[in-house]
DNA sequence: GAGCTAAAACTACAGGCTCTAGGTTTAACG
DNA sequence: CGTTAAACCTAGAGCCTGTAGTTTTAGCTC
């Protein structure tokens, strides 16, 4: 076939339909031959423009990072952690199919550095030690991550059915929203909690 | 070479070996050649006891969830939670390379329901109303299931280093033992903020 | 003990994956 | 117009999961 006319690729180009890919056939559907394929072109072609694999998921990652928008004015800072932490859980939701792809690898994109150097601004603003701040926001992280994994979770997993310890209507009979009342219970506490610790903390500022 | 004098394999062993496998040398390292290779075995052998490498994966999963001894007896029920918390974290620690691979499934193996079951028999004895027992169990597991996934990050993930946005130094110059302040104080903070939520409630049972 | 069945290993291979090497056409530039 | 290099291609190496069919032998029945 020899160079096309105008070049069928480009790098942008392979990560949105890499992304594309992902939100509509699954994680397991992502492959260089798949791909290729959905942009109409042989696998290898790909090489010209990404140097592995693992690559195109970090592209995705800061696709999707990139889409969460924060706002870095708002305050206090309690409103601040809120509104990210709402943020982070929609865009996850917004593609569960990524969730096994994402926490799989750290988060080094330059976008989300932003993110947590906004966040950290935030709390310093507030009077947070500099030594307190990056528990507490790993802290809350945890939770957003765990909450986010699932999103991830394959749906309606049949189980055995037969052979179940007793006691576990609670979460057999669970409502589908049951997520959304853990997410808001674990959020206000969180919160509420950090408040609470930052009051303890001031006092002794003083001395 | 035909059938040998006594069976080669085992379910059991071929988990055990996989557990192994995966802890010593990696998530991406477990593969049916060479698992079977570890077991003096070649590949398709396996398929004789097991049908399908995610079975394996499913093996495994259980292997870890059954090492992590549950009290039942532990009271009250904070203490109950917080246990239960620590005990779920030390678990995932000692297999950092599982995290990937356990996270993207459900917890389906009975010996992890037995574990929900006896936590909503702790609650409901502590006098939780039915509904509110499965947001407050699934809001700690977000937690817990963020923090697991800390122990299976690459470590000394290089960043990169120049074009960083400022004010990130929380984060970088972090120590090491970051991670296990992040865990007690969101554990506590969780465990104080559910305490609250029930004596919140307790006044109204009495209308 | 002889013969049959089925267990438990094997080899061979189909089809998928990532990635490399090298070929071919054409764009872009001097 | 000629040269270089871009951007596609095909071929294939070497990994993977899983299936089919072969071989040897254990264990049971008669």
């Amino acid at each position: 076939m020899g160079r096309p006319r105008r070049p069928l690729l480009t790098r942008d180009g392979i990560m949105a339909a890499a992304l594309a890919l992902v939100d509509e056939e699954g994680a397991e559907a992502l492959s260089t031959t798949r791909l290729a394929a959905r942009l109409g072109v042989k696998g290898p072609s790909l090489y010209n423009y990404v140097s592995s694999r693992a690559e195109i998921v970090d592209g995705i990652s800061e696709l999707i990072v990139a889409e969460m928008d924060l706002d870095p004015t708002i305050r206090p800072w309690t409103a601040a952690l809120d509104s990210w932490a709402r943020a982070y859980r929609a865009t996850f939701a917004a593609h569960p199919n990524m969730v096994p792809l994402l926490v799989a690898r750290p988060t080094q994109s330059v976008a989300a550095l932003q993110g947590y150097a906004n966040t950290f601004t935030v709390l310093r603003e507030a009077g947070w030690p500099e030594d307190r701040m990056a528990p507490i926001v790993q802290c809350l992280e945890y939770f957003l991550a765990g909450a986010a994994l699932d999103f991830g979770l394959p749906r309606e997993a049949s189980l055995p059915t037969e052979g179940l310890p007793p006691g576990l209507d609670p979460i057999l009979t669970a409502p589908p929203h049951v997520s959304d009342l853990a997410f808001e219970t674990g959020l206000t506490i969180l919160i509420r909690g950090f408040e609470e610790t930052l009051n303890s903390l001031r006092p002794q500022q003083h001395n």
